[in-house]
RNA sequence: CGGGACGUGGUGUAACGGUAGCAUACAUGCUUUGGGAGCAUGCAGUCCGGGUUCAAAUCCCGGCGUCCCGACCA
């Protein structure tokens, strides 16, 4: 992609309508648009980076047997009544709306309701079962306070994958393959070192459950680390379970943490709600045991930028980078360093590899402030100076480090990371 | 939903009740060209509705919106 051709642009001021460094960065990056509070539009590079996030998921999700549906955000409320989460007593932040013709409709701020209703279609046999479905689905929450920026919307995406399994025992050994693939989505998307297998109370369907939380001052939580194990306790639990769960250590460390995935064991809660049977090899009747497992893409966005932004912008992992070089082409006065910049983009395109080409007929200081500001993670210029060398320099986002390569060194090691 | 701060060009800001100014971005021209250059010219603004006043960005009332703290929550 040519930047001269790409419709946002940088700025140089932070937006005072944010606060969060996230938000304000993707802004001033021009990732992404505030509609409104706690509502926020993609941008091309924004959605490249999300789409990134989106296929690591998927891709995890398919490797444990998911199978992608999409299913609708306008939800009816008699399937809501039947678990009784319809009320404003049961769910406070609902996003309700009237149907002209009659009726009402509230906009989806989660799908057990509505897939556990579908699934009564399509599973009556033990030979339905188990089967795992899921989405990536734009999620309403009428929060009372928007913050965070993309890490707290009212307007989200979320996926969200459920289970249906015969019996405990198949749920929990499905629940254990869920944990590892969601451990390999954060390692994939550069925070998996930061992040940890959090134990927390199952909220309103479970006495138990799993989070996986990412730490960073700019988290909502609080939780309680085992820095041996690598394991936290969320606080909300921290009274009963204040030793490390794996090693029963009492020594843990309190941090701020951003919540990037939760995984639930839902029983039966919503399987006798629908009367989601199914009947087993004697011809009895029982009960579907269900699971539900969530991560909020957006989220994830938001908190890659939080943990690993320095002071002149973002920095993303390769895996989720919108381009995976950056293009920088230093004009001289005789044209020589632009015909260069312009053979070597479309060497690197017939290559197959994402490069954002600045292109843009600005000085070097502007070009390089902006790629420190976008953050792809392999800067590449090309100039009046290397050209002499019949060089290319690259730097890199992470670590500042520079090296003069040949092109086809470049490409060599770009096919190869 | 309780408490607080605030609302001026696209963005960031200034203006005692008395000419809405500056910066940036954008456009044009000239100079410049490896870390957000310089000069000149131009385009562009007081959240909405009432009220007080000869006169309101400024004071008062109401609304809407944004941010922060708390409660709540992926």
């Amino acid at each position: 992609m040519k930047q001269s051709k790409l419709f946002t642009k940088t700025r140089k001021e932070v937006p005072t309508n944010e606060e969060a460094k996230n938000a304000k960065l993707l802004i001033r990056a021009g990732y992404i648009h505030k509609e409104m509070a706690g509502v926020y539009s993609y941008l091309p590079l924004g959605l490249r980076v999300l789409n990134k996030i989106v296929e690591i998921i998927r891709r995890e999700m398919n490797a444990i047997g998911g199978q992608e549906v999409f299913l609708s955000a306008l939800q009816d409320p008699e399937i809501w009544k039947k678990s009784g989460r319809w009320s404003d007593e049961a769910f406070e932040n609902w996003f309700k709306t009237k149907i002209k013709a009659g009726g009402e409709a509230g906009l989806g701020f989660t799908h057990e309701e509505p897939l556990t209703n579908l699934m009564k279609n399509h599973i009556s046999s033990f030979r339905d079962l188990p089967r795992y479905v899921y989405q990536f689905q734009t999620k309403f929450r009428n929060e009372p306070r928007a913050r965070s920026g993309i890490i707290r919307g009212r307007e989200f995406l979320m996926k969200d994958f459920y289970s249906f399994s015969r019996d405990t025992q198949e749920h929990e050994i499905f629940y254990e393959k869920a944990k590892q693939a969601y451990q390999n989505i954060f390692a994939e998307a550069g925070i998996g070192a930061q992040t940890f297998l959090t134990f927390a109370s199952g909220g309103t369907f479970s006495k138990n459950s799993h989070e996986f939380q990412t730490a960073t001052d700019a988290g909502e939580d609080t939780i309680y680390l085992c820095e041996k194990c690598k394991v936290a306790v969320n606080k909300e639990i921290f009274v009963e379970q204040n030793t490390c769960p794996e090693c029963g250590v009492k020594e843990l460390v309190e941090k701020r943490a951003v919540e990037v995935g939760n995984i639930f064991s839902l029983g039966t809660r919503f399987s006798e709600a629908f009367g989601l049977n199914y009947l087993d090899e004697k011809g009895e009747k029982k009960l579907v045991i269900m699971g539900s497992y969530g991560i909020g893409p957006g989220r994830l966005m938001g908190t890659i930028v939080e943990v690993l932004a320095d002071e002149k912008g973002i920095v993303w992992p390769k895996t989720v980078a919108p381009f995976q070089i950056h293009l920088i082409a230093v004009f001289d006065e005789n044209g020589k360093v632009k015909i260069a910049a312009e053979k070597l983009y479309s060497a690197l395109l017939k290559n197959g590899i994402e490069v954002l080409f600045d292109d843009r007929d600005l000085r070097a200081g502007e070009k390089f402030a902006d790629a420190d500001l976008l953050g792809i993670p392999l800067r590449v210029v090309i100039s009046e100076k290397t050209l002499k060398e019949n060089k290319i320099e690259t730097k890199e986002r992470a670590t500042s480090e520079i090296s003069l390569i040949s092109e086809s060194e470049l490409i060599n090691l770009l096919n190869n990371s």
